[in-house]
Parts: C-alpha cells; sequence; structure tokens
DNA sequence: CTATCTGTTCTGAC
DNA sequence: TGTCAGAACAGATA
C-alpha cells in the first residue's frame, strides 16, 4: 500500500470534501473488500477523518467508522460533479471511469458526490467498526507516529532489545515498533542516516538511533510535501500522482550513481525480508 | 512463454 | 518465540 505520506495525502484531501456530508449509498461491488453491515453507516454524517499507521478512518455520527486499509494497490478517489466537469479528460491525471473494474465500493453522499474505493489486487479492506474497536485497534496495534514525542532513540533502543538480531530494516517496518514506514521510506531514511539495511539493531549505537528519528522524519516529511511516491498505482482522493518518485535518492535507483557522488559508488538492490533493498556500499555502513 | 518484480500484512510450519 | 516462505491477487516488465 501507499505508507505513511501517500495516506496521509489521502486523508488530509478526503477531510476537505467530505466532512459534515452525509453517506446516502454503499454499493459493494467486491463483497470480500467489505467487512460489516452497511447499514450501520447509511444516513450517517461524516464527524472527521482520521489517519494512524497506514490506516484511514472515517468517524461517523452515530459512533462507528469506517476503516480502511490500501495495502499494495488500494486508492480511495473522490468524484464530484464540479471536478467532473473541470477535470473531464485534461490530462492523464485523470485515471479513468469510474466505477471501473477495479472498483471494490462505491460511496454516495447526500450532494451526489462520490467516494470510490479502488484495489486491483483486492488485498485492502474497509472495516465498519464501532468506536471502541477502533480505538483499540488505533492503540494496540501500532507503535508510536513518527512525528510524535514517543518516536525517539530511547524508545528504539529500549525495544530494539528484544529482538536484537533483527536487521535494521525489518524492525523499522515492523508497525507494532513505528506506524506507517514501508519499503519506500526504509530504504531512504536508512540512506539518509548512512546506515545499511541489513545492521542488527543490537548494533546501532546511540547516535545513529537518533540519526534514524531525524532522518525518518525528515524522509517522511519530503514525502507529505510532494505528495507522496507514485510508482504505479498510487493516486490522491482528486485522481492525480505524487511527485516524490523525482526525489527518491536510492528506492528503485539501483545502477545509478549515488546522489552524494563523492564516494562514486553505485547504488545496489538486495533482499532483505523478502523485500527489494536499495542502498550505497559505499555511504551506509 | 517463463520467470520475476511490485507500495502490505497475516498465517502456518519449523 | 523467532524466522521465513507462502498466501491473498492482478498485473507489468525482462
Amino acid at each position: 500500500m501507499p505508507e505513511l505520506p501517500e495516506v496521509e495525502t489521502i486523508k488530509r484531501g478526503l477531510s476537505t470534501k467530505i466532512i459534515s456530508k452525509i453517506i446516502t449509498d454503499v454499493e459493494v461491488l467486491y463483497p470480500k473488500s467489505f467487512w460489516g453491515k452497511k447499514e450501520v453507516v447509511l444516513n450517517q454524517k461524516v464527524l472527521d477523518v482520521k489517519r494512524r499507521a497506514k490506516v484511514i478512518a472515517i468517524i461517523l455520527k452515530n459512533g462507528y467508522s469506517l476503516l480502511f486499509h490500501l495495502k499494495m494497490t488500494g486508492q480511495l478517489i473522490y468524484r464530484d460533479q464540479t471536478s467532473q466537469i473541470a477535470g473531464g479528460h485534461p490530462s492523464d491525471d485523470w485515471y479513468t471511469d469510474l466505477p471501473n473494474k477495479t472498483t471494490a465500493i462505491v460511496f454516495t453522499f447526500n450532494d451526489q458526490s462520490k467516494l470510490f474505493f479502488n484495489d486491483m489486487r483486492k488485498f485492502g479492506w474497509c472495516k465498519v467498526l464501532p468506536q471502541k474497536e477502533l480505538e483499540e485497534v488505533f492503540e494496540n496495534d501500532y507503535g508510536p507516529e513518527p512525528f510524535s514525542k514517543d518516536f525517539n532513540a530511547s524508545y528504539l533502543q529500549k525495544i530494539a532489545k528484544k529482538t536484537p538480531n533483527k536487521k535494521i530494516k525489518q524492525f523499522l517496518t515492523d508497525q507494532k515498533n513505528v506506524a506507517g514506514i514501508g519499503n519506500i521510506y526504509v530504504d531512504e531514511l536508512l540512506y539518509d542516516a548512512k546506515i545499511l539495511p541489513t545492521r542488527k539493531v543490537l548494533e546501532v549505537t546511540d547516535i545513529e538511533w537518533r540519526g534514524i528519528v531525524e532522518s525518518a522524519k525528515k524522509v517522511l516529511e519530503l514525502g507529505i510535501k510532494y505528495g507522496g511516491t507514485t510508482d504505479s498505482d498510487y493516486l490522491n482522493v482528486e485522481g492525480k500522482k505524487g511527485e516524490m518518485q523525482n526525489y527518491l535518492k536510492v528506492y528503485r535507483q539501483t545502477g545509478k550513481s549515488c546522489p552524494k557522488g563523492e564516494c562514486k559508488a553505485k547504488i545496489t538492490r538486495t533482499v532483505v525480508g523478502g523485500r527489494g533493498t536499495h542502498y550505497c556500499p559505499a555511504c551506509q555502513k
């Protein structure tokens, strides 16, 4: 799925579009993607849109919420009459006519605007959850948000002791350790922090943990600034691509010269924990 | 055509 | 309990 910057971009976009609207219809085109009863959310007003880690919650007036996980290829795309007319098909930013064959769920609001949940690979889901369960998921399933005070060197050092032999890349992409970091941004932040993805967490020093915290914030902030990374499937709420892929330093840059230039090394690809992993063999130790 | 890749995460085997 | 392959699925790419 999209990672934290992509999900945050969607969350911000959705907030401006659907807060205070009422859900008047829910069409489930792919039942395996929708968990729960749609009657519960019908005729409910949207009070808020929240993000935690890589999930998005639409909070409804009756206390229930719609929780989305986009996994690898999920999309949440909003359309209304104005956007349709203004957009037409002026550029390839407009994904396609909706719904399309990847559309799993269509929400309609009281002003006839629509929210499409698309998911080519069908890994993602939308769950109807009562408030209490949503709170439990938010509290129990995920570690601290990278932009919170709880995400700091001493915290990381403490939990690293539980899995001393884990590789730093796998450690940082474990959502229970830190929320929202995935395969793109972990490669980017480790390059920024000059640490090899294969380093065991036991061997990471205090100074390096501090560097990891700083680099994580820096890289994720940049991702949000550029509206996320579009490799193939990610689109924001308005159906537009992100720009962060133009600023990636190592992810999918295999064979290119290290952007720092001085080391003359080439970005190398390996596999760590079953995931494609990109790094500079000279700069990262 | 075959093999391998892909932004995620859960499960079951060892 | 830790680690790892495989699964859920649908493509694109070499």
